[in-house]
DNA sequence: TCTATATTTCAACAATTCACGAAATGTTGT
DNA sequence: ACAACATTTCGTGAATTGTTGAAATATAGA
């Protein structure tokens, strides 16, 4: 089956899942991920690899045991289209959507030219 | 001169400001509007154009009144370092702020750089 | 100094978000 | 079917955020 990037919905509901620290630190972890993809049977492009979430949760908590905390920051955040999540056997796998930064890096770089009339 | 990314909690902060979809239509319309800079007697730029707060309010809320609200929310996106506010007379008029912009375009490029080594 | 205009601050209330622990769900191997 | 493991969901309370209208502040002009 397909892994399809949610739609992003709303610009807003992206920055507010990324407008909180624990979620950001998520984000960044993810970011900073190797994202190994391989091609399945049928020929779509299948996310395989990511820290699971007791992986991400270890990192971001210190702690051993999973975080209910950590899972309800993750459902935003893949709610919002940022992360993809997958299970592998009995774990889920993070993967940051790269789709969606790219998709924030033109955001702002269109944001920056120059208007062609005043508004005010 | 390097943008330098700032630290987790404040580019959360940031995204905090954006999240709200009131302050992400200031800021929108901000980004739209031409941004004229005088250069002052000591060689400091200033930005000395933009729509009054005002008119920010006109536009958003279509009410003629100026909204405490959305002084609250400018406040918001100021404090976030997202758009420059100053004063013009009985006016304040606001712009956006376009280091910080250009400094979240360069957040997310960075992160679209493939990692040097894999972390999972 | 008085008045009108522009904007911010404040206080009260409503709504949303976050954290925590317990219970529920889904998966693997026996 | 059962046990162990990984993760999510749910309920509750605390904390934060957003809205509203009234009062306060700041500026310009007469």
């Amino acid at each position: 089956m397909a892994v399809i990037a949610p739609p992003i919905l709303d610009m807003s509901t992206i920055f507010k899942a990324l407008g909180d620290p624990t979620r950001l630190q998520i984000f960044e972890l993810l970011c900073k991920c190797e994202y190994p993809l391989t091609l399945a049977d049928n020929g779509d492009v299948r996310v395989v690899c990511g820290p699971t979430v007791g992986e991400v949760c270890c990192s971001v908590t210190g702690a051993e045991k999973i975080n209910s905390k950590i899972s309800f920051h993750l459902k935003e955040l893949r709610l919002a289209g940022l992360i993809l999540v997958e299970r592998q056997g009995k774990n889920m796998v993070c993967n940051v959507n790269r789709q969606a930064v790219e998709m924030l890096q033109t955001y702002f770089g269109s944001r920056l030219q120059p208007p062609i009339e005043p508004c005010c």
